[in-house]
DNA sequence: AATGAATGAGGATTCATTCAT
DNA sequence: GATGAATGAATCCTCATTCAT
């Protein structure tokens, strides 16, 4: 029964299926017909529509950076002055969300593939340059010409500390990260005045 | 021309094997065959020793972890005072052979592994246990109450700065890496006066 | 050249390659490749249709003793009287396709299976319970009380007398095992009298 | 701490390990490795003492023949008349020992390979004429010219209800099996006087 | 647009067997 | 006499991918 404008929908339920299952799995060890199956459709239908395996997780990591940058996008809007926005950043990057296992999963397995896949890599690329630019941005009034050495500063916390909560207990995690990346801030501010 | 006493010969060939595949591939998709080729032997005979493929994976991990705690207790030998002690730490969690891609790659795969296998994560929070334990004695005498979260931090630090200097050029990463975490250790070093 | 329709088509085909080649081999250790080569199909297919290699096993025992149900069926219902029943059960046993290479050494690997695969042992006791109920039913009004009895001896000569001619020149066992068991049919016919 | 004179008890406790473990797989899918390792061997002895895995496989067969005809001829040693004698060897028959998982197992999978396996087929026939021979030496004074045709009724049931029994629960089918087949040997007396 | 049918390639694992010691 | 070492060959099973419909 195939019905015209199925596209879009197929492959957001494929993309939704692929972030889901490698959740489930904790690596890219899935097979294309799990995802298939979970989005409901023929797993003939997902080659047809993402050409093969790897595009497949590809845009499901897309997704997943999109979803990201929104978020801080959205926190960045509604702060107001330098401070606010740094503190924005680092909470949108330790949003609940972030800490759902799929994400999780996602996230860990996106680091092994970008070794190799230069797709991969690129993508995690586009993250890091933005996240660093929106910290350099929002710390300049601060910290004048040490704001890229201090964003960098931040961006690594923010990574260490998301890698080592992520593979914790995840419900105390969040509150303790966004707490120790604040202590960091907090100690950059203070040598900054 | 079986020879006895050729168990740990083998063994020792075969982890090392292990490792320098799953640097190749950057990821766990490495047959036993390709492993068991690299190290000169039979697929068979890597079973044979270590019962099967998971098996193989953790003893290479454990063989990083132990190479890298022997280098670390190196450091801290010839370390003296708190401060240079911490200082041996971050140095020696750059080192030049935690950069190389194949221990790389090592270290996102067992990120990846410790989400799902029981095993692999007693090995990482072994590993982490141990940083923390060498931290916080180190930095006790320096830091006195606030000396675990101190020393959070500085684990914290080293996770997100290796991971993201991995991913970039190995060359230039190191050194920037080294840096970087010093900073945020001058800094707690700073406050704490 | 993939047609809609073809599952039933496969299933029978690969039911038949497992027949004929377990016959061919006199035991169970056919690989899935023979059976699905002989049935003109990837080995892959039959796993796709079947889930596994006993699984195909246990749908080849399933149709040879649908065919010997339905060939005792058969036979019963142009039989009239209880003796002529209970003699047409009789050479429905012995029917010339039972004595078919094939078919007796899938019976040979039956009882083999059946110590241990519980899915073996429950169509055996489903086979052995036609048999019972048949012969019972068949000999009621020809033993009363004793007619359970007197059927099972005649089950376990029909049993008995199958395995020893089977293993025998099969073209002169069929004509003795019938008149083997006929005789012991006669003796128990003359004693009830 | 090779020993003199070890070979035959290396030869047993291979047979009896062989025996064993058939009747713990219920079987010929056992390796030979399991086998010497039961033995408390290596298997490359095993291979050295026997040849091979079925020469071992036929050693097993042919001890457990050569147990069952010691055990028929005790029987009939002691037994005295006709009568008894056909009675001592349907006792042997179904005897203990031949009810045990290992023997059973033995037996049906000696079916199996007797299809086949020309060594096995000859044991097969040997056991088939000893307990033909002996049987219709024992009821020759009692039934003449029929004796042949009578023994092989015998025979026949022996089988039969062994098979059948030996796949119900075992410590009930001893008793109904004797009981089976010593009412048919009554028939076949009553019909003789 | 969508899928059932089908497969080739490959991978983990097992095992009988061999051989130098 | 006895074994640890080692392997080649085989087997089950999986899976990405293709294609006719």
């Amino acid at each position: 029964m195939p019905k015209i404008g199925m596209e879009p929908i197929r492959r957001k339920a494929l993309v939704s299926a692929t972030i889901a299952e490698i959740g489930r799995a904790g690596s890219l060890d899935v097979t294309v017909s799990q995802i298939a199956k979970r989005a409901g459709v023929s797993s003939a239908l997902a080659h047809h529509y993402f050409g093969g395996k790897e595009q497949i997780f590809l845009a499901a990591m897309r997704h997943i950076l999109t979803i990201f940058g929104a978020a801080v996008r959205g926190a960045l809007v509604v702060s107001e002055g330098p401070e606010a926005r740094v503190r924005a950043i680092i909470r949108a990057s330790f949003e609940a969300g972030n800490f759902r296992e799929e994400v999780i999963a996602a996230w860990l397995n996106f680091y092994v593939l970008a070794q190799t896949s230069p797709q991969a890599r690129r993508l995690l690329k586009i993250y890091q340059k933005r996240l660093h630019s929106n910290l350099v941005f929002a710390m300049r009034p601060l910290f004048g010409d040490k704001a890229v050495s201090a964003a960098e500063g931040i961006a690594s916390m923010i990574d260490g500390v998301y890698i080592r909560q992520a593979l914790c207990d995840h419900r105390v995690g969040r509150e303790q990260a966004v707490a120790l990346t604040m202590e960091h801030f907090d100690l950059l501010l203070e040598q900054a005045k």
